[in-house]
DNA sequence: TGTACATCAGTGAACGCGCGTTCACTGATGTAC
DNA sequence: TGTACATCAGTGAACGCGCGTTCACTGATGTAC
């Protein structure tokens, strides 16, 4: 909030100095407050102290800031992802089952980094480098299948990509549907958390992961 | 695209006669070319033939003429999804087949209608008959799982309901992430009607529902 | 069947507003020598 | 160390535009009697 200014949050100098940054924290701010649509090229240049011409030094135009956006969230993303996954620790199944989780909290605590991922409407075409690191979040998850799929007897296993797609598509429609902070999210009788658990034990189970060996629950 | 008009295009008289559904037309026209955000109230009366002023006539807002096409959509929906359920016929399973069929067909066919459906943004709160129309569209999702857990020994029975949300989310996801007829559509080695199945025959077979009977598949 | 009248569903002009974008410009910074 | 100069990163005024919204109005339609 406060790149090269004084204690009153003037600037410093005629140079703001970081306006890059200072420009999608803006989007980022506007975006949580009124939609990935909700925000403009001149009200972010107003949220940053400069002029509305200023932005221009730095994107082409407003779709640019967004994929610039877009593009940190998915390095976030892929951070958190990683994290979370932690090379498979203590065991492949309990890295999974975080997996889960934190992207449902990315969801959750970065509502507008995901809103700018997912629902600003980029054509990723264009923005090959929101497509690069879309592409590294992933692979995070499908590194991490292909480690639980080689924990099965080689005859048994399903392929990591298809798996990997499956649970994305899984975890996405969740904090699409249940999990955003805002005011679209349905209302369900458990929380996001536990949806997404459940239904990834049940898919593991078809899978064939189970509780000491394939086969379904007993319990 | 002629209601109340003549051969070429002019209206008939001085009342439109169905500015309503024209404007519903309009919006959704403006929404599949330009995205949720990508129409305004003044552009919907331009395409409708119509002064700016004649919507106040209909809607209150731009918002409140999204929301009725949200709320048709929801409709259209849910009878595309009861069509495609058919009371379970020839079986449940293969009913069941063709509902999640009809969730990415419906996603493909019209993706005017699921974007002012699921990406528009609506406070559900402030359209109680939107909220009343998407709840209706997941009744037949839902009762589609009653009967299909009516099958398992009773013993052996998931909650419907949580069935229903897994694969409303997993339909969802993949529907929202590579079932789009748009730019922002990602690309995958195979359909999204492939990729459903293959997560549904899963995730079925998790829950005990086998070929012949519960356990894993072993083919 | 006519007629008077209320109501409905439009018109079109007008307004203030904020946006995107451009332009010549200028203060600040970095660098060659 | 000083100086000249190129480059960078801003300013601020200006423009045309389309939007949302309002207003008094008017043509069309429906209905009571």
């Amino acid at each position: 909030m406060s790149w090269n200014r004084d204690d009153h949050g003037r600037r410093r100098g005629y140079h703001h100095g970081n306006l890059r940054e200072a420009l999608i924290h803006a989007a980022l701010e506007l975006i949580s407050h009124k939609g990935p649509a909700g925000f403009t090229f001149a009200e972010a240049a107003r949220h940053a102290g400069v002029s509305p011409a200023a932005p221009y030094r730095h994107y082409r135009d407003r779709d640019s800031l967004m994929a610039d956006v877009a593009c940190r969230g998915f390095e976030r993303f892929a951070a958190a992802l990683a994290s979370a996954w932690d090379e498979g620790r203590p065991t492949p199944s309990a890295a999974f089952d975080r997996l889960g989780r934190a992207y449902l909290g990315f969801a959750r605590a970065e509502p507008a980094y995901f809103s700018a991922m997912f629902e600003s409407g980029l054509d990723l075409k264009s923005f090959p480098a929101v497509q690069d690191a879309a592409d590294s979040a992933f692979a995070v998850l499908r590194g991490s299948c292909e480690v639980l799929v080689s924990t099965l007897p080689p005859d048994r296993r399903p392929p990591a990509l298809m798996m990997a797609l499956h649970i994305w598509s899984l975890a996405h429609g969740i904090a699409s549907l249940f999990g955003r902070g805002d005011a679209a999210r349905r209302a369900i009788p458990m929380t996001p958390e536990e949806l997404l658990e459940a239904a990834t034990l049940v898919y593991l189970q078809g899978l064939g992961f189970g509780a000491g060996g394939p086969g379904p629950a007993q319990s």
